[in-house]
DNA sequence: TCGAAGATTGTCT
DNA sequence: GACAATCTTCGAG
């Protein structure tokens, strides 16, 4: 049994971080899991903090919409390092994408982290995006979720249980309240059903196109 | 060295 | 719904 500060103190930061191991087993059950979990990301301007409402699963060489089809270059380097690292690059020369990259060293997958429901430093996260006219759309896409939390390259291959950028653990999201869809915005592999979403959630992203 | 593509977003019509 | 912004990466020559 623990002390009840330690509890306590668990609580006020939304669950203990996830560990490597969380990281280090099939991709589709880590993006399945990870709805509801808490990413944090600490700067100079300080923290901000958004529950995962939204994450997408990239399987490895097998994978045509996974980088790692095109095999290992210095872009997809990340995707073979060990489990519980960031992956981040650059899309479309304006955006940052954050990845969770999963499963054992070796396999290149990962986890992409779609959208976020702002938790804590919304008014850091606001001006980052003036353009977010709701809270809810403060990190409701890939590209949202980094200017609101400030991921970039700095964060590319960081370990995901340390400061400044961590995934702890949140309020588990039921089976019948996830929905599972197609993932978005890619041209190969259209349909294999690889997103995961909370269902009705505002803050998910953009509903696939037809 | 050059050209094309890309896991997006915001603005304009 | 269409389209521009903007830049890194990679393949072709």
């Amino acid at each position: 049994m623990k002390p009840a500060a330690v509890r306590t103190a668990r609580r006020r930061t939304s669950g203990g971080t996830l560990p490597a191991s969380f990281y280090s087993r099939d991709t589709e059950i880590v993006a399945r899991e990870l709805l509801g979990c808490i990413v944090e990301c600490r700067g100079p301007r300080g923290l901000t903090r958004g529950r995962i409402v939204e994450t997408e699963a990239y399987l490895g060489e097998h994978d045509p919409a996974c980088h790692a089809a095109a095999g290992r270059t210095k872009r997809t380097d990340p995707l073979y390092g060990p489990p519980g690292i960031a992956y981040v690059y650059l899309i479309y020369g304006t955006h940052w994408c954050f990845n969770a990259v999963t499963r054992p060293e070796g396999l290149p997958s990962a986890v992409l982290i779609r959208a976020l429901e702002p938790i804590d430093g919304l008014a850091l996260m606001r001006s980052r995006r003036p353009a977010a006219h709701r809270n809810v759309d403060l990190a409701s896409g890939p590209g949202k979720l980094c200017a609101a939390l400030g991921i970039d390259m700095r964060h590319n291959r960081h370990p995901l249980t340390r400061p400044p950028l961590v995934i702890r653990r949140g309020n588990p999201v039921a089976d019948d309240a996830v929905e599972v869809t197609p993932r978005i915005g890619i041209r190969k592999a259209v349909d294999w059903p690889l997103r995961w979403f909370v269902a009705n959630h505002p803050g998910v992203s953009r509903v696939p196109r037809r």
